[in-house]
DNA sequence: AGGTGTTTCAAACCTACGTTTGAAAATCAT
DNA sequence: ATGATTTTCAAACGTAGGTTTGAAACACCT
């Protein structure tokens, strides 16, 4: 087995410092000491900083949202009514079955999508949305047509709802894994916070309209 | 009316920025600038940048918890049976009737604490757990007596579903109020969005246990 | 008014960071 | 093998940040 390349191992580490510390917090000279590798290597390979966090997101992102995107055709062509909770399902499914590198790579990654929406890097969302988010409109439709009679308004915020409480729970999944732990004696894994999220979302998802609107 | 106190000015032009930029990407001389004070008056007033943090965090938490702590202890004396609904319309109702200094005071204040939970300042968590954490624990003790026959297990995710919907949702209110008009027509604020929240939330903490556990 | 403690101020200090440079080393093609 | 290209490396550059300093300005008390 040969040394991994100097572009992975820059990433693999850029990938757990970033989810540990913050993108800001994260210095080069962290990542490139930590991958073995000289300082300059990161500017001569990625150019900058901020396009190397976008390759981070990128080696994860790219195969995932393809295979997203595949299961969504494939439904769409299958036009079978879907329920909510297959809904949800199909995505915790998709991230579960995704190979991960690493036997933690899940967690790893659930933190990453978390600072993504929450440090304020510009860049980074813009790369997101341009790169991911005709996907992500598919998807969210999809979750939609799952909820009938519920009016927009309501079905747009339960959105990010839902959203809300995957990247949270998800990306602080290391901490409250041990609190639940320590605490109450539950033994789950990640695997089973986002099984727990399921009933959860669905049953928010088909609560009664927040205002008696018409749903014109 | 006379000038503001040095300190008072500090807090609140770093309330802003923090909440606009987050805290290591906002230093101290945009904040001194900003407040039209001197650069050596943070180090002077409040010691360091992290104390700074912490004090702005402790002029609104300080009342904030306070308040919500009195409510708790009047709640439990009556010791009336609360349904899922009120323990959350509680908690709406003390955030939208805490004395805003300024307009959107709220919407700042949201901000921060998400940046509070995301950004890894260690310190600033200690802080906030040492401080408000029994409060805290007290409301959602009250918050799981209103949902009986619910798993532990599943309540303590719960917990942190309808904490992360809350945290996201509102501390992203800003940027998602504009889309939902923008791209829906929906004409809320930020009360309409915690509104929204309740019968999500309910019908979310509601749901059937997520394992066929026995409750022993 | 004079003395004391507090607050402001400009300047400097020092560290950490992202990036650049130019030469050395390694890789590859012919 | 040799020349060209790519990759690595140590060192330095420039900047921005938090903090410190010591003197000046101010406020308060008697």
């Amino acid at each position: 087995m040969s040394r991994p390349s100097t572009v992975e191992r820059i990433l693999d580490s850029a990938e757990i410092l970033f989810a540990e510390h913050g993108f800001a917090e994260t210095s080069l000279r962290a990542i490139t000491s930590d991958a073995k590798v000289n300082l300059a290597a990161v500017n001569y390979h990625f150019g900058s900083k901020k396009e190397l966090i976008q390759a981070v997101f990128g080696r994860f992102l790219d195969p995932f949202m393809a295979g997203l995107d595949q299961s969504l055709e494939d439904l769409l062509n299958n036009n079978k009514k879907m329920g909510v909770e297959e809904v949800l399902e199909l995505l915790v499914n998709h991230i579960l079955t995704s190979k991960p590198r690493q036997p933690n790579d899940i967690a790893i990654f659930m933190k990453l999508m978390g600072l993504a929406y929450t440090q304020n890097q510009g860049h980074l969302k813009r790369f997101l949305t341009e790169s991911y988010g005709a996907t992500l409109d598919r998807y969210f439709e999809m979750l939609y047509g799952s909820c009938p009679g519920l009016p927009v308004s309501d079905m747009f915020w339960r959105s990010y709802f839902i959203l809300g409480s995957a990247i949270f729970s998800m990306s602080g999944s290391e901490a409250l894994l041990a609190i639940a732990k320590r605490d109450h004696g539950i033994d789950d894994d990640i695997e089973a916070i986002m099984r727990r999220m399921i009933p959860f979302m669905a049953a928010g998802l088909r609560a009664h309209a927040t205002y008696d609107e018409d749903p014109s």
